[in-house]
DNA sequence: AATTTAATGTTGTATATACAACACGAAGCT
DNA sequence: AGCTTCGTGTTGTATATACAACATTAAATT
């Protein structure tokens, strides 16, 4: 046997991803907004214009699964596409208004991880993460 | 702006665990069972016996979150509990059989990870995973 | 130009997850 | 003993995710 099965990769990463997300949620969820739908806003505020299956393959996800996060998105007011089949998003004039409120408590949710992981977590991670791309 | 969006640690861990659940799911799917389940099979096999509150402990799941999980294991016929209520979790005897199947299947996703990350990602997520703890 | 093929987006279905609210049971307290 | 409190488990509701199947558009081939 090779490897221990305390080991698995897939289990120790799903909880510190739920860790994590749980400390984001403290800051995010007053403005209404999930983790999910805010590394997506994060995505199109920095590109301005960018293609749907573009935002899908930066985060790895699964088309489908995109697909229904931008119903989400649209329904809430904050993206706005150019064309119904193979559209360009966009934030909406509502979605640059609340970029001026989730960026700060994004930053607040960053420093709390910040705090927790250090420096060696930062550097750590970011070893770990290149070994996977 | 102390951080850069690009730098969000939850949408990057989410990244890296849908990537490797990806790689879980080919060696996992054709036993019809999911990451999440085998993780808690995982976690019962080692303890031969354990109460519902401490897999979720373990695990980092919330009590709901984890009770829907066991129901799903339950029904699939791989564990039994001792009580209705407060119960302590085995593994069936069919539960038991089915591990035998499912070690190596999980023993090859390992490797497949293994091979992609290699000593420099296990030591640096290992780092990572401290610095949460 | 018409047809075929590839890329992309959506819908059906199932699992996974969390929070809030509720239910239950075990200790403690009086 | 009866009541209260706290820990624990489940259910209601919403979001998130993936795969399969389907729909639609773009690109390529003839």
């Amino acid at each position: 046997m090779e490897f221990s099965p305390s080991e698995c990769i897939s289990a120790r990463i799903g909880i510190l991803q739920r860790k994590i997300n749980t400390i984001y949620r403290t800051y995010l969820s007053p403005l209404n907004i999930s983790e999910s739908q805010s590394s997506i806003l994060l995505v199109i505020n920095k590109s301005t214009e960018i293609g749907q299956s573009e935002i899908a393959s930066i985060l790895n996800l699964e088309r489908s699964s995109l697909s229904r996060n931008m119903v989400r998105l649209e329904k809430n007011g904050w993206i706005e596409k150019n064309a119904s089949y193979h559209p360009i998003w966009s934030l909406s004039n509502n979605g640059r208004k609340f970029m001026k409120t989730l960026l700060p408590a994004w930053e607040n949710a960053m420093k709390e991880v910040d705090g927790i992981i250090g420096n060696k977590g930062w550097e750590s991670f970011g070893t770990f993460e290149k070994t996977m791309s």
